[in-house]
DNA sequence: ATGGTTGTGTTACAA
């Protein structure tokens, strides 16, 4: 089964470019963030008639992820646990087909330092506390989205320039090798061990063209998943289009 | 060039 992951910046204002790769990708799931909607607002007619069964966790102008897919889907948890008080949209679990997903859109934290770096930090703690008991659990594991984490300097094309970006500090980098030590697999690294493989690139003074990018969107599989992988690959074509997201997907196929 | 662009939803904030 293949298994995607893209930040999609808006479905509303995204939607043919979604429906398009939906159409000639054909991925199994879909984990999609940055929906930017309310749950009602959701473009859910287009994306069934497609074929798909639609899970949505959103919210007014900002954050929000869904998951897509063509099988069915149980056991949707909402939100990432750890903090009642937290509002903000950023994660859903699902089971699909023996394997556990989740989609995962990461604080981005700057302008670092600061509060919004501050819950960042603890939103990863979070995290990391949540993959300890999902990685208990004998489903495969899937953890796929917007990390907003540059794992290496090789991961940004300027480090230097982003010295002081919440995407580069080793407070978030740490805890992202905390999950990796945990026993998850980079899916990507798999397959392309070392270079430049970006998700994202800044709508601003041409740094798609220039391929100035970042890689801060990853899937991570827990090491019986790991063992199922057959490929991963950064599907640039998106990103080129007519009113692109800035960030384009990734995928990975299990043999599943 | 402490610049530049896109999206939401009103003209500021997030990325």
């Amino acid at each position: 089964m293949k298994i995607a992951s893209w930040n999609v910046n808006s479905i509303k204002a995204r939607l043919p470019r979604v429906t398009d790769w939906l159409n000639e990708f054909q991925p199994d799931v879909a984990l999609l963030q940055e929906l930017k909607c309310l749950d009602e607002n959701f473009p859910r007619m287009e994306i069934e008639d497609l074929g798909y069964n639609v899970e949505t966790h959103g919210q007014k102008s900002y954050n929000g992820v869904a998951i897509l897919s063509k099988h069915p889907v149980e056991d949707v948890m909402r939100g990432l646990p750890g903090d009642d008080e937290d509002e903000q949209a950023r994660y859903m679990e699902a089971t699909i087909n023996t394997v556990r997903v989740a989609t995962i859109y990461l604080p981005n934290g700057n302008p670092f330092p600061g509060p919004k770096f501050d819950y960042k930090i603890g939103w990863m703690d979070r995290l990391i506390a949540r993959t300890k008991e999902l990685l208990t659990h004998e489903e495969y594991l899937v953890l796929g989205g917007d990390y907003n984490v540059c794992p290496k300097d090789e991961d940004c094309y300027d480090p230097a320039r982003f010295a002081n970006d919440a995407l580069c500090q080793p407070e978030s980098i740490d805890r992202f090798y905390t999950m990796i030590n945990l026993g998850l697999t980079d899916a990507l690294r798999v397959f392309y061990p070392s270079g430049h493989n970006y998700t994202y690139w800044d709508y601003q003074a041409g740094a798609w063209q220039k391929d100035n990018g970042v890689r801060i969107d990853h899937l991570l599989l827990s090491p019986t998943t790991a063992d199922k992988l057959v490929k991963c690959e950064i599907d640039r074509t998106p990103r080129a289009k007519e009113k692109p997201s800035d960030h384009t997907p990734i995928w990975c196929e299990l043999a599943i």
